[in-house]
DNA sequence: TTGTATGCGTTATCAC
DNA sequence: GTGATAACGCATACAA
């Protein structure tokens, strides 16, 4: 491994010269510059990450906390969505991503732990258990940091803008000409709470009566859970015309049900996602969804960490609403 | 931050004892190892990831190459597998996962240039154009290494068993009676000619005849080009009665092309994908696929390539082969 | 069993 | 414009 010292003497400069001209310092002569650069590039050097993060105190390096329960995290296409714009915003501006675990070896440690030790410069939270106390815990650490999804007091938020997504959704919706709207949503979190409360202040607005047996709880990225729902809401006397799922992945659940008692979409019943996944864009008929912006999500998320970070006497935190927008599939039938 | 010089005031020791305690070292006093145990934990004291690494000159970090030119890459569930599996065993070990790109701030830098920054213990590479100069740089660079699912000469390789798990399905296609099976591969590459050898050679055994009209090339996880291909073979005067597509995701484009010919799967035409995505579960009738065992992949690299960082002497490279498993759906139909 | 000393590669301060 | 030097936090060879 080349180091200051292999150019320094290669150059006959010293040390300190190399690396203030490596770091384009001003006081330096353009032609040693010029030299010392050359040489540098001729040998391979690399400058050493780990001495750099000893010596001035910042790691460049993000660490990102992406775990719930069931494991599912990455495998759900909004946040490997948001975690490949994550990376490209934070490569772009020089910070590695890095996973935050609680072990480190055969050692347990806290995910607080594990950022310490890696001297992460800030963290970026993301589809967690919000009330474990290790998340508790590094959110209160003093680390800078951005919280996705969920709100901390006075911590940086980038959350998913479900309360008009949803409104845009079942307005569009109504405006089919539908009253009989079923929500099946997901499990209890702040995000479905928001989005249920947008969805009854929405039908509440147009005078569209919630029925109770309207309301199935299912869970987010489980067709099973929403194919049971669905045959609940298909066994009624009066049917719904409409089925909103809590997401697209979980709908294939609800169209085997369909299929199953012989109705066509949108012919029979109409439906709704929610996410705009690959999946409801080469469905057919094409689901209509309410499109998240992961991309923006992951890219404002990673800015206003950098902003921090960077900033961390002057910058305020704040609480970003990142707006998805409506598409329009072919599920949803407009009624006479 | 509090280190081992804040320790060692605290114990009245020095800081080479606290070294020693805390790294379980032998040679030092029970009592005296306890006491500086209890004050590390009470000071809330974590070591410094980059001094031991400057000191020792192992990251224990290790950097991922996951970037193929699409940028599908992590949104595609056999990857986003791999790395989830990848994750869990490296962490479990003691090493963390970074990723690896070729920008580090305005810095333009290769690949190896990146892993060099950050003194990565070892590399994995997967999803890439193998092709690419930079990656044959990194591949070459002399870091210990895996490569996913391609093989380079004295390298270790980690690759899901395409041959057999073709022949596999191959078979089970043929021994429902199928005669006319035709092949939509994706791309070419490796894993692709591996699959078509396969095929080829499956079909041979049992002097079923390979007509050209029933090889299509399509792109791998686009149901687009897939759509189109089916519908060439639709067209055929002579039907398939089988189609094999490139992977589960992209038989979506095939089946609304069938569907759109007003055949069902599999009363008129039978089809098979292949990955054992989520998807391929769900979809109704269930899909017949071949399961690859993305788990075993990511587990079985992450411990070669720990394996071979910790006895860089006596490690010797070797090409694994993961065996998946063939998953029965309803979507290929007993001919009589 | 404990302590002293050294250096890993870098940046930064200050003198020249 | 350039260089000597200290310090970042830690692990280790060696001395006590």
């Amino acid at each position: 491994m080349v180091t200051l010292k292999d150019i320094s003497e290669s150059c006959k400069v010293s040390v300190a010269t190399v690396s203030k001209a490596l770091n384009g310092q001003s006081d330096v002569g353009e032609e040693t510059s010029r030299r010392i650069r050359k040489v540098a590039s001729d040998l391979g050097y690399f400058p050493n990450a780990s001495a750099r993060a000893l010596k001035t105190n910042r790691s460049h390096s993000i660490g990102v906390l992406f775990e719930d329960k069931t494991g599912t995290g990455l495998k759900h296409e909004y946040f490997s969505e948001i975690l490949d714009s994550l990376k490209v915003a934070t490569e772009s501006r020089g910070y590695d991503i890095t996973f935050i675990s609680n072990s480190i070896g055969r050692n347990q440690m806290s995910y607080t732990g594990h950022a310490r030790y890696r001297r992460f410069d800030g963290v970026i939270i993301a589809s967690v258990d919000f009330k474990n106390p290790q998340v508790l815990e590094l959110v209160d650490s003093g680390i800078p940091l951005v919280v996705l999804d969920y709100v901390f007091d006075s911590k940086t938020a980038v959350i998913s803008d479900n309360v008009s997504g949803m409104e845009e959704l079942t307005e569009y919706i109504i405006s089919k000409g539908h009253k009989k709207i079923a929500f099946i949503h997901g499990e209890d979190t702040t995000v479905t709470q928001k989005r249920l409360a947008s969805f009854i202040k929405t039908c509440s607005k147009h005078e569209i009566p919630i029925l109770q047996d309207y309301i199935k709880q299912a869970v987010y990225h489980d067709p099973k859970s929403s194919g049971l729902a669905t045959r609940e809401l298909l066994a009624l006397t009066d049917k719904p015309t409409c089925i909103i799922y809590p997401d697209d992945f979980s709908y294939i659940g609800g169209m085997n049900e369909i299929e199953k008692h012989g109705f066509i979409v949108p012919k029979d019943i109409s439906v709704a996602g929610y996410d705009g996944i690959l999946l409801s864009k080469v469905l057919r008929p094409k689901l209509t969804t309410f499109e998240q912006n992961a991309e923006e999500i992951g890219r404002i998320a990673a800015t206003k960490l950098i902003e921090n970070i960077e900033n961390p006497k002057t910058y305020i935190p704040e609480t970003v609403s990142v707006k998805g927008h409506l598409i329009e599939g072919e599920s949803v039938k407009a009624l006479s």
